[in-house]
RNA sequence: GGGUCGGUGCCCGAGUGGCCAAUGGGAUCUGGCUGUAAACCAGACGGCUUUGCCUACGGGGGUUCAAAUCCCUCCCGGCCCA
């Protein structure tokens, strides 16, 4: 199956400037672009979908660029932000960026054995932080008009509102963007740009800048947004509002395998073409076995499985899927010692004096001190609700834990509701 | 710079001197049912040494026995005018 036809098969063509474009990609050779903001260290779930769509047309023989927006992080993309957004200091934005860079390497093939298809990682601050003002409104705001981007509907939702307004900053960001495609144009022949759909403006723009400016014919593609069928996004954690990060020490393997594997039914399929390589067949497969056989959940244990091993390699992905299966099951104090701390391995763990649980420690405490509550009146609010479990048994009220419950005299599996997990491990 | 409206808990949004840790909705969390789903039902949802105390209604100051609510001032935002 060539590329436009898998890419059409996943649901990833949202909008494209160009049909053509997509053969084009077929063939290879094309040179394409991604930007990647810099706003946290480490890149996000929903950044993983623009990831895979760079890897896929690199192993179809294109080349790939990785902007990181050094630059245009500095001002901040107000596309269907309902608000304006804090400034990020220069340092925070160097770091981040680091960050990044190293995330990238995993996905794409940046050595020089790749030839022509070879990955490149570019930072607009290179250009942006240093190009004269008077240069840049000449040479490319020139090039466009207010009113169009007044029209961009990025910004008129913005300016539709009546309780908050936009900043001449962050209207600027587009123009940035637009002359990021220019540079990349000029410098390495880069023809498209990719993006979510809500990029849609700022690429389309980009292009009619690139046009104006050097008349070349370059081309904008988006994907779609991928939300849950309940409507939330994707990308968030179960527990609160937190970004699942690919970044080991921020989203551990584990607690990444189990936010995948809780994907609804409904939302399954588009995750499996979204974020995996798997084949059509297989795919529709999966979700043949989703339809029929629900219970087992194969479509999102494949999703899982192959997510994981991209991103965090095969081992992470054995490990995090046995302890998944051996946490959730009844006798956890039936398991050997090794088993048992090789399950728990992914799940944050803490150190504590055995001296605290001689006489027994108030476990509203405990739980509030390993982070399964915010607070010790939260944590007696889950006693009392009957969300705690220690070893899988349930704390009742008034009770105290003594490291006599500890398994093999040092193990305190913690849990909170179904699925948070935290070891105590007594020295 | 002038006029005007506004800034309340994670978000939206009531409250306009005591009965306010603050109605309601959403989000979230826990329990039940289940498949470690979805939907649904129930409960919780500032903190603590929890019959009570502390911190909170943009910041600071003031009036009052008593303020989210009144006054002054500063900061921030919307709209209109210059």
């Amino acid at each position: 199956m060539n590329l436009r036809d898998d890419l059409h098969f996943r649901g990833l063509v949202h909008q494209v400037t160009d049909e053509k474009v997509l053969d084009e990609l077929s063939v290879g050779g094309v040179t394409a672009y991604i930007g990647f903001d810099p706003t946290a260290p480490s890149l996000h779930l929903g950044s993983l979908m623009q990831l895979c769509n760079l890897r896929r047309l690199q192993q179809a023989g294109n080349r790939p660029i990785a902007l990181a927006g050094g630059g245009t992080g500095l001002i901040g993309d107000p596309s269907f932000k309902d608000a304006e957004r804090p400034l990020l200091s220069v340092e925070e934005i160097e770091a981040n960026v680091e960050g990044i860079r190293e995330q990238l390497s995993r996905f794409l093939d940046f050595s020089s054995s790749a030839g022509a298809t070879q990955a490149l990682l570019l930072n607009n601050a290179s250009w942006l932080t240093s190009i004269p003002l008077t240069e840049f409104l000449r040479d490319v705001g020139k090039y466009v008009t207010v009113n169009q981007m007044v029209a961009k509907e990025t910004v008129k939702s913005r300016l539709d509102r009546d309780d908050v307004g936009l900043s001449f900053t962050e209207f600027s960001y587009m123009l940035l963007q637009g002359y990021d495609f220019v540079r990349l144009n000029l410098d390495h022949g880069c023809t498209l740009q990719l993006g979510g759909s809500d990029q849609w403006g700022n690429i389309t723009l980009g292009a009619e800048l690139v046009r104006k400016s050097t008349g070349h014919h370059v081309n904008g593609l988006t994907s779609p947004l991928l939300l849950r069928a309940d409507g939330k996004k994707f990308g968030k954690s179960e527990g609160g509002n937190e970004n699942v990060w690919l970044d080991a020490k921020m989203t551990s393997p584990f607690a990444f395998y189990q936010h995948l594997l809780n994907i609804d039914d409904a939302s399954t399929p588009e995750a499996l073409r979204f974020f995996t390589f798997l084949e059509p067949d297989e795919i529709l497969e999966l979700d043949e076995a989703t339809k029929n056989k629900p219970h087992e959940r194969l479509a999102q244990r494949a999703l899982a499985r192959e997510v994981v091993t991209l991103v965090h390699g095969g081992d992470a992905a054995a490990k995090a899927e046995s302890a998944s299966e051996a946490i959730f099951s009844d006798a956890i104090g039936d398991l050997d010692e090794e088993t048992l701390l090789e399950v728990v391995r992914e799940a944050p763990s803490s150190v504590w004096s055995r001296e605290e649980f001689r006489v027994g420690l108030d476990p509203a405490e405990l739980f509030a001190r390993c982070d399964l509550a915010k607070s010790k009146g939260e944590a007696r609010r889950f006693i009392e609700q009957g969300g705690f479990y220690v070893n899988n048994r349930r704390v009742e009220p008034d009770e105290v834990v003594s490291d006599g419950a500890a398994l093999y005299g040092r193990y305190l599996v913690l849990r909170r509701g179904r699925r948070e997990l935290h070891l105590v491990v007594l020295a």
